[in-house]
DNA sequence: CTCGGCAATGTTTACGTAAACATCCACTGG
DNA sequence: CCAGTGGATGTTTACGTAAACATTGCCGAG
């Protein structure tokens, strides 16, 4: 910076001044230094800058294993935006999702470049993790279930299993299965507790409840499973991969879909339109939520806001072929 | 932390040292500092840190969108084994893949907090911006092509590829289709070239290139043409999702997939396993690409190596259910 | 003409850390 | 018993920037 400043004839407290677009500085000198930052390929340092500053420009994301779709999409939508605001984005991967490197991680945070924190993960964890926060940083949950103590952005989990479910209903079904996702997860709770919650708000039996784990083989074996039960007609599915599981385990098992069994996913994943047959699904937009985790923890950093609360962003059903109406 | 040096009486260098780490400090003082580190909850300024030290210990990862499957399992390599190494990562998320884009996010880099920079993308636009690259700053490129250039690490997709078409001959397939993807990818254009050479190699005739985008959707489009050809009997697709697509249209049309038809993808997908029929494909190692990644920019910074070469992570053929022994 | 006021620019300083160098002290060998 | 040695710790300084304050010079009102 003194080189540029002694280069444009100026001091360097004026080369500040124009590398950060303050006014008062004429035009002239402006060129001036403009001319001399490029001719000397000038960049101004970061480090010093957010150690003068206070604040890095900077967002962290912690992450499990980036697997399922739907992180992966927040995060770049978290990416993007956090770009148009003029902030770059850290990960912070945890590798394995124990208690013990949640908190490493947590507390990791405080001696990283990094000025708040998102959350891409199931929020058992954290419970226990938070004190080892840093104060000061702010941290916004997306994907998860504890409006109460944290500020969280996730899909509408309930609406769009209601959604599901009662699509299912009105096809003339009399009731309908549902394949969960795993114990854990709570996204996966909130879709079971919507899908039994509606079944019972319609008058329905409420058949027993089938685990995977995401996966599509655990899809596949879990379809197995259902598809040796004649009374099985609508499956909803946690998400669209163990619907492809299940799919071809219908398939194999001689059950047409949608004949026989209708079939419903969740996620919308870009593959689901071409599954056998393309999948009926609830379309989940996550760009809108990382979207909305940035812009969240941004505006808590600038009010300092404390208290929390969550936002749903909508789902929508997105109507294909592996569901119709009930034949019999 | 001359807070934490007054209160373990000690002075700040000490400090320093402990936190670091460095030997030549009694373990009762280490001892001492540490708990008052503990008490005023203190954390190392990274800033300060980077400002003094002239290194973030960060790794910067260019990216497009984080729409493949590929490109997620190399960055999510890359935050593992930069995890490992003590690096931080940051995402460079280029919104639009145009010169002007690509050569921003390089200029952008120089003001950015980091040491070096993995690029996960299509070479193409990488020619004319790499001018604008800071000086110092070492570039790792993954999954592409530029081994002169640049240091590049890839799987070795013509290998793959070459074992694909070899598969379908080897089981009395007279030649073997190609669904390409896009033409900009240089990736495509590997795969493509592997095929044209294995069957010229073989001295099979060259069935005319078809091309589709990496989507399912495109593939589907492609296997509806496909399926009309009798002739065609054994299809090399360039990616799973696109095989997903074929199999759909092969499907309605009526063609058996591997009894008339067999298909042969590659990435290995989780899904594609649960295909209708199981998918063969190859398999390609995206942790080791991205664990090499790290380790290639890493040494390039110690030791200021300035010359390029390619590494190739060899891939792996998983036979599945989608191939068998041409029938007619 | 003179002085207040304001815009443009310069000077000083501090941000938190770690390298380089300085100091202190206990112990060893002659 | 003393110089020498080396380990433990303290002191000084600089990293590059931007805030706070100081200075300059010009303009217009009185």
């Amino acid at each position: 910076m003194a080189d540029v400043a002694q280069l444009a004839g100026v001091s360097s407290q004026t080369v500040s001044r124009v590398s950060n677009g303050f006014p008062g500085v004429t035009e002239d000198t402006r060129a001036q230094v403009m001319a001399a930052m490029r001719e000397l390929g000038y960049r101004p340092n970061s480090a010093a800058r957010a150690l003068r500053r206070g604040e890095f420009r900077t967002l962290g994301v912690i992450t499990f294993s980036l697997s399922t779709m739907g992180n992966i999409r927040t995060l770049e939508a978290i990416a993007t935006s956090a770009a148009e605001h003029g902030y770059a984005v850290t990960l912070l991967p945890v590798a394995v999702p124990t208690q013990d490197e949640v908190n490493g991680a947590f507390s990791r945070l405080g001696e990283l470049a990094v000025d708040a924190v998102i959350v891409i993960m199931e929020i058992h964890l954290l419970d226990a993790a938070t004190v080892s926060l840093p104060p000061g940083v702010q941290v916004v949950v997306a994907d998860s279930d504890a409006g109460d103590r944290y500020t969280v952005v996730d899909t509408d989990q309930a609406g769009g299993a209601r959604d599901a479910v009662r699509h299912l209903l009105d096809l003339g079904h009399d009731t309908v299965w549902h394949l969960a996702g795993p114990e854990g997860s709570f996204a996966a709770q909130r879709r079971a507790n919507a899908w039994r919650d509606t079944l019972r708000a319609a008058g329905r039996v409420t058949p027993p409840l089938v685990r995977g784990d995401w996966s599509a083989e655990s899809g596949y074996r879990a379809g197995l499973r259902l598809a040796d039960d004649p009374d099985c007609t609508a499956v909803f599915t946690a998400n669209d991969q163990m619907a492809l599981g299940l799919l071809r385990a219908l398939h194999e098992r001689g059950r047409r879909v949608p004949d026989d069994v209708s079939v419903i996913g969740f996620d919308d994943i870009p593959e689901s339109a071409s599954f056998l047959p393309p999948l009926t699904t609830i379309h989940q937009d996550f760009a809108e939520v990382g979207r909305l985790c940035v812009e969240g923890v941004l505006s808590k950093m600038r009010e300092g806001g404390a208290e929390h609360g969550t936002t749903l962003v909508p789902t929508r059903l997105v109507r294909r072929a592996s569901t119709a109406r009930r034949r019999s």
